[in-house]
Parts: structure tokens; sequence; C-alpha cells
DNA sequence: TTGAAAGCGCTAACAC
DNA sequence: GTGTTAGCGCTTTCAA
């Protein structure tokens, strides 16, 4: 810092040292031809200034931010989402890339004020959890400006962005599966669809990929073992959700075992379940989308299909890093679920 | 976006639209003397060319970003921080900043890291979860180089930054009292302190004073009631702490309650509880820091020292905003922990 | 080995 | 009401 009270610029440095601006850039940077002693006073006289390069002028003068957006949905208040973030922050860091994160609490009208704030920040590239498969318009080609994107946890029909997924049909038709071989013969699926108001189990219109696979495979595997089976697809809110499962519970058609579409749900389940005093791994047993610490910890510990986010972040960012090195793939990474077999899951013969 | 593959430029539009640059700002932005007809011409021009203002050329003129930077301790997949985290993101953007947000792991070596990109970005302030109280040298004013700093979380002793914390000494004291009231006469606090191995009873140096202080708080309620109490300083990993707890559990001097000092701690005590089959809230009671989602859905329900994180960071990025528009203001906010009282608890007679 | 100068995209004096 | 111009801080030709 200068005597005045702004950041030094390569100026200030540059008359310190008494070598021009051209000099002092190579000798900080270390290329071009430039005399050992010339670095050496350059580099004390920025040292003693406490010379910061501004990055912003580099930006400007590179046309690139070494930047990338973050868009994801909800806030990242959320098992899956909270690592996802982290492992995508941490892979674009690897790669020389700091991220700028935006959440959008699975509201289009926020999605699209990010993405535009985020492209007038000229990001190198986005990475983008889309809040809804119909409405993209945002998202076209003149609106990005050329700005590569990567969809994350969920596909947008009718787009050609590169995604990285998971393969949530087989995982749930699996679960319901292995709940078959444990001796349930009659499921729940508890689905969270935002946009709906209460619950029902009338299928709405999905409008995010990853929740109609999960629909779809647990029916499959409904259909597969010929068991009862029931979905209710509910508000994304914790008093729609407990409300529904009140209904679930205490209706005629109770069932031996819940699956639940996210960790929210299975939230609502579980202080329910704790209100009405029924026992989780023995009165209703129950299978969970998404692992997370506290799942394990739980007494009894929760049965989960998990992802592997870590992977899954990386994957994103390997995605995006080589669009934005100039190619222009659209390649879809699916990566397994892993089902993690825990306590909450009962016998029945 | 014109025909070449780059973003339009403010250039693109004014030759479009035919006017000059100014023109074309000033229609654009809608200031100064314009004609009603020009800035329509303007605006088409931007439309049809799918113009976004560069905001990096912006940041550059006015010699602000608009941008805060945030650096917290350890990732936010943490109960406390990422609801934090995404408090300050909100209350950042409705002051009009975007956020960049890193994390250290409680690593200081990262966090000076951090702090320098950040920096180097040009960030108009910044809001940091110090990891550590003993090494701060990356934060003076040189360093800085003007950018104005909130500590939050966590104070820094020996700095003049403004910050945001809680009054968890008396949160702890009280947390202590309440347990004593419910009966208990032999409690135990399990302390995670970044920088330990394994765990020890002994009291270490403890870089961070909110740790700090809730142990202090800890110490003055068991001194105020007599209660036999000890302390269980231990690392601050997964296998550090279940280990710590299993040794608690085992002893002989097992206490009837656990206070944890953060949630990970809490889910140590919860794996562990789980494993040997004791049960909470009958067989073992606990307390601990911070509320989740999670410690209300468990049977029992955990009884909590929550915090008012919305609040606090509001307050945070308040702080900064009024500190960024000029105000050299050194102000800590101390906001006021708040006992959920749940199931956690037995009471013993 | 070093310096001078141009230009990235934008806005705001200042002229007309 | 509109255009011209300078300059934010940086890197990189091009000359010397």
């Amino acid at each position: 810092m200068s005597k005045t009270n702004r950041p030094a610029t390569i100026n200030d440095v540059a008359e310190l040292a008494g070598v021009s601006r051209a000099t002092t850039s190579r000798a900080l940077a270390g290329y071009g031809r430039i005399s050992e002693e010339t670095v050496l006073t350059v580099r004390k006289a920025a040292e003693q200034l406490g010379y910061h390069p501004n990055e912003v002028a580099r930006a400007m003068r590179a046309g690139k931010t070494k930047t990338i957006g973050l868009v994801v949905i909800s806030d990242f208040t959320n098992a899956f989402l909270d690592r996802a973030t982290k492992a995508i922050i941490d892979a674009a860091k690897q790669n020389g890339y700091q991220t700028v994160v935006s959440h959008t609490d699975e509201n289009v009208h926020n999605e699209k004020q990010a993405v535009k704030t985020l492209i007038e920040k000229r990001v190198d590239g986005l990475i983008l959890v889309p809040s809804s498969d119909t409405d993209h318009q945002h998202l076209n080609d003149m609106a990005l400006g050329g700005t590569p994107l990567v969809l994350f946890d969920r596909k947008l029909h009718e787009t050609k962005f590169a995604s990285v997924t998971t393969g949530d049909f087989e995982g749930a038709r699996d679960a319901v599966e292995y709940a078959h071989k444990k001796g349930h013969r009659s499921m729940a699926f508890l689905v969270a669809v935002p946009g709906i108001k209460n619950s029902t189990d009338k299928r709405p219109q999905i409008p995010i990929s990853t929740v109609e696979d999960r629909t779809n495979g647990f029916i499959e595997g409904a259909a597969m073992r010929d068991v009862k089976s029931q979905m209710l697809f509910c508000e994304d809110s914790q008093s729609g959700a407990e409300a529904a499962v009140e209904g679930l519970l205490s209706g005629s058609k109770k069932p031996t075992i819940i699956f639940t579409s996210n960790n929210d749900m299975l939230l609502a389940v579980l202080r329910v379940a704790g209100k009405l005093k029924v026992t989780i791994g023995k009165d209703l047993s129950v299978i969970s989308f998404d692992d997370s610490p506290w799942a394990a910890a739980m007494s009894p510990a929760i049965t989960v299909i998990s992802r592997p986010v870590d992977q899954m972040g990386q994957e994103a960012v390997d995605l995006l890093v080589r669009q934005m090195s100039g190619k222009k793939i659209s390649e879809d990474a699916v990566l397994e679920t892993r089902p993690i077999e825990r306590d909450s899951v009962a016998t029945i013969n």
C-alpha cells in the first residue's frame, strides 16, 4: 500500500524500482529477457509496497477471469449439494479457477438472474443445477454469449449441454428389489416435487429429470416384483412433507417401508415417526436417496442410496475445463449410485 | 453475440445503433440527457446482439467489483457454517454484492492463500472465519491493502477488526446450569481442538476464541454448581473423536451427560452410542452447540444451544457494507445464544 | 535488456 | 442531445 490508501499499482512499483511498467511486469511474471539484477530490484519494490497484481485488470486484458460460476438450486443447506458445492470449488481451484456460488431456492426467476449476473461478471464457465426442465430460454446461445455450461445433477431435455448425473433409475429400482428381498410387500415412495401444493398421489408434471428417474425406477422395481406400491408427491417444504407423511402413516394403506426422494423428505419421515412413536427399523422401515454424516450416526443408522458426490464435482469441472479450452463437447457423465446398507430396513418374514 | 463468437461489446451496439459509445452507455444506463428515440434504438440493438455489459470492464473503471469474499474454515459441510454461508450470500445479494466463497479446511496456509487471491481479485470486502488466533500476519494493513475485513464466528485478539460472534461463554454456562437442574452431577465436555492429536484432558492451547469461550463457560458453570466435571480436548476428526468418546464412555468416570462443542462431536457421540447400545436421553444425555435440521428430527430429538445464524450473517454483511462505504468502524456484534430444549437430556432424581 | 505505446470495455468530463 | 477523449491497471508487441 502506498502513501495514499489505495492498493499499489504496477506503476507505483515501476516508479520505485526506477524502471518501466513493461520491465516491472516482466520481472514479476518472470518471462522475456531480463537481467537478474532488475528482477531483484523490482521484487523488492513490490514487496515494499505490498503490491498485489490487480486481477481485474488482468482479466480485462486477457479476456478471461479464471472464475467459474456455480448456480445451485435450493440453498446448499442440503446434505447432497453442500458436499457437491465443496467438491466443485475444490476441483475448480485445482484447475486454477475461483468459484462464485449463487443459489436459487429452486426458483427459475432467481436462476435467470443468477446466470445473467454471472455472465456479466464474465465467468469463464458455468455449472448449473437447473430448476426446471421446461423453462430454460435464458440458457440459449445468445444469452450465454458463448460461455460454456455444464449441467449438474439434472438433465435438461431438448438441450445439448454436457451433464453430470447418476443412474437414479437403477438406484431406485434396485432399492425396491432390496426391500423386497427383506420381505417388504407394501412400499411407499415419498417424492418432493417443487411447485406443487400439499400432496397428491396422482403423478404430476415433474420438472426435474433426477426425480423423474427415481420415480420411474421405483415404479419399475415395484412392477417387477409385484408388490403393493404407492407414491406420494408432495410439496417441497417441511410442513407440507410432514402433513403428507402423517396422512400416509395414519391411513389404512400404511406401508411397511417408505422410500424418500431426498434428505428433506427423510427428515420429515423421521420427525413424524418420532412424534407418532413409531420406531424406525422396526415399526417402519426407511430408505433415502443421498447419504449424509448424520444418517450414519442415527440409531438406527439409515440405509441410503448414496451418490459419488466428490467424483461428480470433479467430473463436472473436468467437463467444463475441457469446454473452456475450446472443445465444443456435449458429453454426458452418468455415474453409479451405491446402496449403503445400514439398519433402517427391518427384515420381515 | 455478434458474428464472431465473443460476447458483444458496447462498441458493437453503438455501431449497430449508429451512435457513439457514450450515447450507448447513457441509453443503457439511463442517465444524462438523451432522447427517448435514441434509447429505443440502442435498446433494440443491444437486445439484438444479446449484449451484456462487461462487469469486468466496469469494475476496472469504477475501482469496485461489487463482490465480497467469504473465507470460511473447514468446508461448509457443517450444520452451522453452511447456513451461515447462505445467510451471508443472501445478505450480500440484498446489498448488491456477489459473494466468492473459499474454504480453508481449518488450515492457516490455505487461509493465507485464499485471502491473497481474493485481494488480488479486488473484492470490495472480506468476511473471514479465521483459522488461528495466533497466526494472522497475512491480515495486516499492508496485506489487506485497505480492504475492509469482518471477522465471523471467531475473534482475533490483538487485532482491531470488527467481528460478529455469540455469547458462547454464557451459552455453555447456562447449559451446565440446565443440566444441573435436570439432576446431572457428572458432566463431560467434548471439545474439538484443531491441531491436536488424539485427545487429552489437559487443556491445550486453544487457537479459537469461540471454543475457548465455550470451554470457560463450561468450567464456570460447573464451578458454580459444584458438579463433577471433566473435559476432553480432542482431534477434530471423525476417528479421533470416536476414539475419545469410546474412552469416555467405557472409563470409570463415565458422565451422565456429554456436552459437545460442535455438531461433528455430537455425531461422534451418537455414532459411538449407537455402537455401544447406549440409549441417548436415557443411558446418556447430550447437549450440543449449534442446531440443525437433523438434530430436531432424531429420536430422541437433540437439545441444543442454537445460535442466530441468519442474523449473524446479516450483521456481518451490514458491518462490512458500512466499512466499505468509508467508515472505519471496529464494532463488535455479540448476539445471544438460545437453548432449545428437546429430549436428549434425561431427568435424574 | 529495456522502454514506449496500444488496447482490453467501460464511463464520465468536457466539448459542441 | 450527442460525440470525443481520457484513463482505470495490465500485458505484449514493436522498436531501440
